[in-house]
RNA sequence: GCCGUCGUAGCUCAAUUGGCAGAGCACUCGGCUGUUAACCGAGCGGUUGACGGUUCAAAUCCGUCCGACGGCGCCA
């Protein structure tokens, strides 16, 4: 009965594709309601959930048995005839004339009362949830837009090494990890190496995981998290927003797109703010920033980093994400190059959005030696760590920018999730590194 | 790193504020041929996070530690 690769999707069903015929179905038992010589089953597929019934009447009466045992996530195939009937979830059943237990299931430890706390201990099991696998799929349709994009756009995939000897951002801090006699670091950013491959490569991105072993105990931080890099040669500031902007309105086309029904199912209220966003996104200032958040009566003078009450007051003045650029360059990281007109501020830019905060972080790159070996004495960096890094500069150097994109905070504003954490299939944050 | 909340059955939570540790769900058994998180009846289930202290008596009060969650800071 089940050796004729007769399969459906349980969608098709639910779409009415097989009303009136035989077919079978595999899954996994999502509920079963046992009403003595009767069993109703919910049976989930990776593409939906269908009611299937099993009368004793005409089952096999051992088979009925077992049948009625099964727990909760027990995987089986049925076979059976699809009916149009509203008295089923979905207005279709499948009513079942055979089936076989694949693997009965042992109790599953995820009922309907849920902490967060018993849901990011059991994400191996959460996994089967509704609300991850819409997760996930948007977050496929995510990693194939910044792929398609950048292809488009004709950079090429690069990689760089996850162990790397050095920082990237000065102060952050670094995971060590034992390299035989020698320590090295899990890699905070692939930017250092693109920056010297593009003399030879030419243009190039990649989707990497970044570490960071900060203590950040946020919605928004991960200490592993999935960066997508982009790095380009000849490109001013201005290149470098249409570069950010380019990809952000590709990511939400193509979500919108490819993963209308997931994202409806988790961010319904979200679907028409999408829909509606095009460019070009508000750009302002620092400076301009600044004077705005003064205005709305916030405590803040120049030269001090936005911190969380700034970043929603600023973000929730535009519709739009925005572009912060030119910050003073005591609170950017060395590489960035200062601006001709006023060496004070660096060429770089913060998108921002509400909710998440910072998108994406980039900046046109210095590439005067002596600017970047000042800049990491005066954050208490050694440069002579980074003397292969000041070799970029010193033959036949080049104007370049490139920007970071946080693909998880990416998935946090189009989905509108509480936590970052949920945008990603196991979380590593400070307190949590299991699963 | 700082501030706060919490930790009781497999899960979600009670325990009249110091006086016999309980309920719902899950699970097991029984009943039911149209259920919708089915329902009805019974049963199983505990070192109250750990250690110490106060007290005739501690889940409850005090101390230390551990863990989780929330917020701030740091950052993408």
């Amino acid at each position: 009965m089940f050796d004729d690769d007769s399969f459906v999707d349980i969608s098709e069903i639910l779409e009415g594709q097989h009303t009136g015929k035989e077919v079978s179905i595999r899954g996994w038992v999502h509920r079963e309601r046992d009403i003595g010589n009767m069993l109703f089953f919910n049976i989930r597929d990776p593409t939906g959930t269908v009611q299937a019934t099993i009368a004793k009447d005409n089952f096999n009466e051992d088979k009925f048995d077992n049948i009625k045992g099964l727990l909760v996530e027990s995987s089986i195939k049925i076979h059976g005839e699809v009916a149009e009937d509203e008295r089923a979830p979905g207005g279709y059943e499948i009513r079942a004339m055979d089936a076989e237990i694949v693997h009965a299931s042992d109790d599953f430890p995820i009922h309907e009362d849920q902490s967060v706390e018993h849901l990011l201990d059991n994400r191996h099991l959460w996994l089967r949830s509704t609300k991850m696998r819409d997760l996930m799929t948007i977050r496929s349709t995510v990693f194939g837009a910044i792929h398609e994009f950048f292809r488009k756009e004709g950079y090429k995939e690069f990689q760089s090494p996850i162990l790397t000897p050095v920082a990237c951002e000065g102060g952050s801090t670094l995971f060590p990890v034992e390299y035989f006699d020698d320590e090295v670091y899990l890699t905070q950013s692939w930017q250092l190496y693109a920056e010297a491959a593009i003399y030879g490569v030419g243009d190039i991105y990649t989707i990497a995981p970044s570490f960071r072993a900060e203590k950040s105990r946020t919605p928004r931080h991960l200490t592993e998290y999935w960066h997508a890099e982009v790095e380009g040669l000849w490109l001013d500031n201005d290149d470098l927003i249409e570069l950010g902007e380019g990809l952000v309105l590709h990511i939400v086309d193509k979500v919108l797109d490819e993963s209308f029904e997931e994202l409806k199912n988790i961010n319904e209220e979200g679907l028409e703010y999408l829909q509606n966003l095009e460019g070009p996104f508000p750009r302002i200032t620092y400076e301009e920033a600044v004077e705005k958040l003064k205005d709305a009566g916030m405590d803040v003078s120049y030269g001090d980093d936005f911190g969380v009450p700034e970043e929603k007051k600023l973000t929730s003045m535009f519709e739009k994400p925005v572009f912060v650029t030119h910050y003073p360059k005591e609170i950017k990281a060395f590489y960035m190059k200062r601006d001709d007109d006023d060496p004070s501020k660096v060429l770089g830019y913060d998108l921002m959005v509400p909710h998440v905060g910072e998108l994406i972080g980039g900046s046109v790159r210095e590439t005067d030696v002596d600017s970047l070996v000042d800049r990491l004495e005066e954050e208490g960096e050694d440069p002579s760590i980074y003397e292969w890094f000041l070799d970029t500069r010193r033959y036949g150097s080049v104007p370049h920018a490139g920007y970071g994109l946080g693909i998880e905070r990416v998935i946090m504003w189009l989905c509108n999730l509480d936590h970052i954490r949920d945008a990603i299939a196991f979380p590593r944050t400070p307190n949590r590194s299991r699963p």
